[in-house]
Order: structure tokens, then C-alpha cells, then sequence
DNA sequence: AAGTGGTCTAGACCACTCG
DNA sequence: GAGTGGTCTAGACCACTTG
């Protein structure tokens, strides 16, 4: 069925060269969605693997959302289409770049300040602890997309104003200068009307719908660096989700 | 440091019971964020089972988002809340008790039709297709939240308009009758105002802020089963998400 | 009965981190 | 160098599905 393509002396993982083997099938459309994938067993026998390491890149590749197994029957490919944009935690900078327009900030403030109480709670700070504020309109294209209003603890990132320049990523500059390595963000988003100053900087009419969003950003240990208010346009930006029915990720049957 | 806490004949999977155990220290907060979890070694030592049992605990326990690991340093409790709710596909019935309201529908249509374009290729089917449509006024505690409008195939339940009473679950339903359990749904949120017909229907004033929502639901497999369309007032609702940074989920490297 | 995935064992070597 | 997690092996028994 298949040559021999497992390169053991490459460095990468056996169970990863072996997923992404059976990823490209599958994304190449060589195997259709219902189609069963070379059980554990096969994998094994033909690779010349341990089922534990074939059963390793099966596992990965449900991970993904690309196959699913069924007890006692096999394990098949999913009927979902891998062209869809799966939301992650970007940057403003990078969200834009992967639509393809071009990202541009205007920045109105960027001051120290005393957290409130909203910002505290969010970051697990005191009350009143210093932190930055940069508030800034970001464009897209030339054209308003949304006002932003960031803020971080100047106790994580001491120097902060003199590193960052207004032109670049701030999760480039913060994972650059401090290490430290967004990985995931809570987000809150609200239906609500424009301002009349909002409707001035997003150069919409006075109460045009927007989006009002709270996001708080941590890292990989679960410590919040970033919480930031924002309010988008309503006529130029759609909220993308997949909500799982599932409690657990990978097959577990934990509750929380 | 633990009693053996293990039961080999309960039928439980070892690595879970490990998996429940370590999650109670950290839910009851006996192990503070940032505190090392027992290592993959002292566990197996510990409890008497092999490593890989151990890994596959601590693996879980970390896609659970309970703890994160670092190769060479160990594995440590994430400073996470499981308070929180984590957004889940829920239907509405199963949404509003979670938070603690009475859910209620009333039934404005119920009826087969030809699918559009839109739902064509959402549910996957040929433009024309048979569909049930059923349109509902949903209401929180007597009061209106939103109107839905939901698109089955025909052919995937044949028999819905016996079997669905206006007062139970369409998700129930779609379980007890055809084997057909939801597992995941892809959401796209915009931010929007009333329109006169909305307005009156949502008992709110024309213009007011609103979301529009459309949704497809999946199996396991997949294969998408409905797609709704529905507004919801801005004013007593709010979405809220997990966004992850990762590509994959549970450390895999994969390029999607 | 045969094939499948789910769990488990008892080893092994490696890369990484830290003192 | 000692401890950690990451990968891998070659077996084993089980529960589940299907013919």
C-alpha cells in the first residue's frame, strides 16, 4: 500500500512522521470522510513500528479533528473540512497578515496607571497596582477596524515602554525581551452600539452596532499577562467559534 | 505522602483513578499554582505501576488544563479557575438550567421546505433538499431571548414532526430517536440591530443591539445535522470563549 | 471467531534542565 | 550527574463490534 517512508534517523518522532503521512491522505482527499484509516495493527505490521507508537499517531491524529475512533471497529476519517478558519489566540498583527490586509496601529496613549477593579481581578493583581495602558486604534487596510485599550503589569515587564516601538507585535515584543509566550485568552464579547467618540475613531455613524470585547491573555502556566477592552466595527469583523459537546479534550472522562 | 488509593478491580482505568485523584489536590487547592505534581517516576514508584500508566495520568491530567508540563523540569498545577464555564455545545434547554433559569420555547413554525443556498452547504446536501424548519420564540424565565430558526434534513429523521413535541429537547429528540448525539458546532457571531420584526418578537426596541448567530452542529463523525439561525438581545446575553494559541491540542506539532 | 481499539507492563534510550 | 519528561519496544489481556 504504502512505501516505506519513516525516517528513523531524522530526529523527528516516529508516531509524528507517521501522522502526517496519514494527514496529507486524508487532507489531499486521497481518503474520503467514513473511510476507515490503517487500524493500529497494520500500521504497526507495515512500518515496522510497535502498535504503542502506531496507536500514538492515531491518537494525534483524532487530536486534531482530522480522524475518530469507535471501540471494537476502527478508526475513520472525519467529515470536517480543513479549510476553516480555527480561531486561536493572534495578535491583532497576525490575525490581519492571515486574512491578507494589512495591519497598521495609530497609538492615542501609552501610560503607567493604577489598575481598577475589572483590571485587577483579570490579572490577579492588587487593586490600584501599577500597570501599562496602551490604547490604541487598529486599521486594517487603512480603514478603522477597532479601538483597543491594553493593559499589562508593570511588575512583569519592567522596561517595557522603552522596548516596545509603537510599529511592532506587542506578544513579539513581550515574548522577545521577557520570554514570556502567550498561549491562550479567555474572550467575553458583547452585542453592543457605538459611542459617539467610538463611532469618531472607528469612522462609523453614532450608534452603529460593534462588538465589545474583554479578553484576558495567559501563558503556557496559566498566569494572566494581558487583559484588554476593545470594541469592533459590526460591519466589518464576524466572530468565529467551534464549541465541543465533549467535557474532556482527548477521550478523557473527567468532570469538571 | 498518599494512602494506595488504588482499586486494580473496579474496572476502572488505573490511569484515571490517578487522573481523579491528582485533580481533587488540585481542585480542593491543596496544591497551589505553580507547585510541582508528583513526577511520572514517583508515581509509578508510589502507586506500583508502570511509567507509561503514570504518563498517560499526568498526559490527561494536562489536557484537562489542570496542569502543564516541561521536558526536563517536571509537571506543575496551572493557575487556572475551574470555576469558570467553559463554553460547550449545549442546547438551550440544557444552556438556561446550567444557569440556573427556566428554559421555555414557543413553536411559530414547524414545516418541511427546500434548503437555500446557505443551508445547502452547511448541512452538506443538494440546493432543494428537503428540510424541517422550525422557527421558535425562546424565552428565560417568561421573558424573550432570542428566535431561532432551526434546518434538519429530511433524511436524516424522517419521522421528526411525531416524534418531537414542542415542549422537549430537539437535542434529546434527535438522541432517543435516531441515535444521533451532537458532539461539536462551528458558530459565527456578528454584532447587528432589531429589526422591526425581531424587535417586536424580542420585546425590545427597534434598532437595539443584537447578535446573529448561525451555527452547525456535527456528530462525532463530522457529518453536520443542523444549522440554525437565530438573534439573540444584546443586552442579556454575552459569548464567551477559550481561545488557544496552540495548533493542536494536546502537544502535538501538526500544521493544519 | 476474528479484528478492532483501550489499557497495562517493564524495560530502554534520549534531550532537556538544574545545581 | 541526577532528575525530569519524550519517545519507543514487544509483549499482554480486555471489551467491543461484526460476520
Amino acid at each position: 500500500m504504502w512505501p516505506a517512508f519513516l525516517d528513523r534517523y531524522s530526529g523527528v518522532p516516529l508516531y509524528y512522521q507517521i501522522q502526517q503521512h496519514l494527514l496529507e491522505e486524508i487532507r489531499s482527499g486521497s481518503w474520503k470522510a467514513g473511510r476507515a484509516v490503517p487500524s493500529e495493527q497494520e500500521i504497526a505490521q507495515r512500518l515496522g513500528v510497535s502498535r504503542m507508537t502506531a496507536r500514538h499517531a492515531l491518537k494525534s491524529l483524532c487530536n486534531l479533528g482530522a480522524a475518530y475512533s469507535q471501540h471494537g471497529k476502527g478508526t475513520f476519517v472525519s467529515g470536517l473540512k480543513f479549510e476553516k478558519n480555527f480561531r486561536q489566540v493572534l495578535s491583532f498583527s497576525e490575525e490581519m497578515r492571515s486574512r491578507g490586509t494589512r495591519p497598521q496601529s495609530k497609538v492615542l496613549q501609552f501610560r503607567q496607571a493604577e489598575s481598577d477593579n475589572e483590571v485587577a481581578e483579570a490579572l490577579h493583581i492588587g487593586l490600584g497596582e501599577k500597570v501599562f495602558v496602551l490604547h490604541r486604534v487598529r486599521l486594517a487596510d487603512s480603514s478603522p477596524l477597532c479601538v483597543e485599550c491594553t493593559h499589562i503589569p508593570v511588575r512583569l515587564c519592567p522596561e517595557l515602554q522603552k522596548k516596545f516601538k509603537p510599529r511592532m507585535s506587542l506578544y513579539k515584543c513581550l515574548l522577545e525581551n521577557y520570554g514570556m509566550q502567550i498561549d491562550f485568552a479567555d474572550e467575553v464579547a458583547e452585542a453592543s452600539l457605538a459611542t459617539a467618540e467610538e463611532a469618531r475613531l472607528l469612522r462609523v455613524p453614532k450608534k452603529a452596532p460593534v462588538f465589545r470585547f474583554t479578553r484576558t491573555a495567559y501563558l503556557r502556566n496559566g498566569k494572566p499577562v494581558e487583559f484588554v477592552r476593545s470594541v469592533y466595527r459590526g460591519d466589518r469583523c464576524k466572530v468565529v467559534n467551534r464549541l465541543s459537546r465533549r467535557m474532556e479534550f482527548s477521550g478523557e472522562r473527567a468532570k469538571l
